[in-house]
DNA sequence: CGGTATAGTTACAGACCGGTCACACCTCCG
DNA sequence: CGGAGGTGTGACCGGTCTGTAACTATACCG
């Protein structure tokens, strides 16, 4: 193993291969957890680049600027929840219904576990700024998990698959936001009944 | 009608009787216009101080701080809150149903006439800071609401009052933020029929 | 060994932020 | 008239923000 002066790792390959990915990876990575937790305003890429273990010219080296590090992050962590989403598929390889409701299952855990709500919402919130180039990003994101939404609601035999996706777009979304007003003990508490409820109510309206 | 030397409006009777408002009050007045539209975190006291006519240091007279001016804020927009609420009441009478659909169309209405969102939430999706004053603010606004839209559903001979909230209360809060994310077309459009759905769903219950 | 690309360091620019100070001003009321 | 209280003005403080510049150090590859 070979070290710096200050006895840090340092070899390229180390930090392609043992753990310590490039910078660029790095910053990404810490962007995601301050800005999940800070939001995007509350942090500086001063503040990022040194949880990364890195510094600012590398940071404007790999992004032209701090709007471009936020796309970058937003992509990320939409890159995220589409392998959760596959993984999903995965599962119930045959069973649509089955998907649905572990989609909604698993977006409930997350309102629980989790009570600073969706990267995307939030930073749909707080970019106010209507000419932002994230704001086409987020719009895209959402767009895309609608539409694999009631892709699903339609594949299950749903009748009115983008009334369905709507509503528990809806629901999932107002848990997460909710859950942050007034916390765990108010209405997220109760997505997941909600939430089947509507389901099975749409599928009672199908024939099957 | 007495003029200054720069021919501005300005006894102290006039800033309470002819539309003038006193600088306090514009100060909220203003504050709510622009914490509402670019943030709380993007809008500097300063901004605020110029809006309303008046400066820094009369802020600073009436409010300890910028976060006791956000208090201020958050309880003004639940003020209104409040009394479009009363409002309701005195439309409807003696029809509680009434009252849950005018609220219920009240709520989209507000979703489709602007698409900033709900202050409160955004403010609790804003402030980060697990400690900050404004956040038990928020909660006590959110649960007094919550509590009052039970009440209205009991009222109404719902027959789970609690959980016809949850649900409306869901659906509306992601309504407003879904609006922000994919916009006008997505699945905020479809609030009112999904969210009439769920109450007459939740009618059926009752055996009257 | 030498060239090239990547990364680290330090310092800095310019803007904006929340908040304070001293002082002048105005209006109302006794 | 005169004092008291609310208001306006401009300067200022220390801090933070995004973004840049110049220079050094390191690692890889031919």
């Amino acid at each position: 193993m070979i070290f710096s002066k200050d006895r840090r790792l340092l070899t390229k390959m180390d930090n392609l291969t043992v753990g310590r990915a490039r910078p660029r990876d790095r910053i990404v990575e810490k962007a995601r957890v301050l800005f999940h937790k800070y939001g995007i305003r509350g942090v500086g890429v001063d503040t990022i680049t040194e949880a990364a273990g890195t510094n600012k010219m590398t940071l404007y080296r790999h992004f032209d600027s701090k709007d471009d590090l936020i796309i970058e992050y937003l992509r990320s962590v939409a890159c995220d929840m589409n392998a959760t989403w596959d993984h999903l598929e995965a599962e119930y390889p045959d069973d649509k219904i089955a998907q649905l409701r572990a989609w909604v299952r698993g977006a409930a855990e997350c309102v629980v576990n989790d009570d600073r709500g969706c990267d995307i919402a939030n930073a749909a919130i707080e970019l106010t700024e209507n000419g932002h180039p994230a704001r086409r990003v987020i719009r895209e994101i959402k767009t895309k998990m609608r539409d694999r939404l009631i892709k699903l609601c339609r594949e299950a035999g749903i009748e009115q698959p983008e009334r369905l996706t709507d509503a528990l777009a809806l629901l999932v979304e107002g848990a997460r936001v909710n859950r942050r007003s007034i916390g765990p003990d108010g209405p997220s508490a109760r997505l997941v009944e909600i939430a089947e409820d509507v389901i099975e109510s749409f599928r009672k309206n199908c024939p099957d």
